[in-house]
DNA sequence: GCCCAGGAAATAT
DNA sequence: ATATTTCATGGG
């Protein structure tokens, strides 16, 4: 076993390992205690996830993050919730209104986190009309079901299914599995992966907007899902997915940005959300409306 | 029972 | 192009 520490005041900005993984960001974690996404922040369990075929866990302790691996992950886990962001300059950078400031202040230290394209993208096709909690159950029930299982300190973990082991299962699979309407466009997305008629990752190539255009060729992959796997997996970090929280505090707190369609609505909360990080600051927001924290 | 949840696709105007 | 309707399902 390969294990590691960082000190968490070596990190600009610190860190908030729970409000970073359990924000509604990232629905490739596991908590051991199995307790994720029930409000509660966690006492000394792990939060694991597999990439590239590596069990990765990693838990917040003392000032402290904490990390064991199958393999030298330290790399990965600086990658995966991004503890290389400069979060001080970031938030010392951002407009300076009122549900901002709130916001930031109220969850100082939670980072972006940089998921696996393939997983983020099936994730947040399966968050149509979901709560966070449920997306997580359906992830977790996917990898269990079609994901390779790696064995590691004594326990089973389970990679996210590839994109050929997500093809070979069926709707009617799905369907039983309780990922309701969804399932055709789980299927079809991962049969266009692939086959390799696509690619998630190829966006990254792209402008943002026509980045985001790219993924909605995707089966239940809109403008809201695009930004989301495009904020959360790709380093697009002016994305702001316009979900129904964010719609709100449009709304109710940047009315002159509701111009009627997405993408000029987009270009109008991004410019007011500061551009370059604006999908930070929708991150933060999200989390503040959504827990009334 | 009713309502809602990090929406998207199909259909109608 | 934009507006309306339909689509599953567990939890409050």
């Amino acid at each position: 076993m390969d294990t590691g520490t960082i000190p968490v005041d070596s990190l600009s900005g610190g860190l908030d390992l729970y409000r970073t993984l359990e924000s509604g960001q990232s629905y490739c974690w596991r908590r051991s205690d199995g307790e994720m996404y029930h409000g509660a922040e966690p006492e000394d369990s792990w939060y694991a996830t597999v990439v590239d075929g590596d069990v990765i866990r990693i838990r917040q302790e003392n000032g402290i993050l904490e990390w064991e691996s199958t393999t030298d992950a330290e790399a990965a886990v600086r990658r995966l919730v991004r503890l290389d962001d400069d979060l001080e300059a970031i938030v010392a950078a951002a407009p300076d209104d009122p549900l901002l400031r709130d916001a930031y202040d109220a969850h100082r230290g939670m980072r972006l986190v940089e998921d696996p394209p393939f997983g983020c993208l099936i994730s947040f096709i399966c968050s149509a009309q979901m709560r966070v909690s449920r997306i997580h159950t359906m992830v977790s029930t996917l990898a269990r079901e079609y994901g390779e299982p790696i064995e590691f300190d004594g326990k089973t973990y389970h990679a996210f299914p590839t994109p050929d082991q997500l093809a070979a299962a069926t709707e009617a699979e799905l369907r039983e599995l309780g990922l309701g309407y969804r399932a055709p466009y789980v299927v079809r997305t991962a049969e266009m992966v692939a086959s390799g008629d696509a690619d998630p990752a190829a966006a990254r190539g792209f402008e943002y907007e026509a980045a985001r255009d790219y993924l909605t060729q995707f089966v239940g992959v809109g403008d809201k899902v695009a930004d989301c796997v495009l904020l959360f997996s790709l380093g697009f970090d002016e994305a702001v997915p316009l979900d129904t929280w964010i719609k709100s505090a449009i709304e109710e707190y940047y009315p002159d940005c509701d111009r009627g369609s997405y993408a000029d609505t987009s270009r109008a909360i991004r410019e007011r959300l500061g551009g370059e990080y604006a999908g930070y600051a929708q991150t933060y927001i999200f989390h503040h409306l959504r827990t009334g924290e």
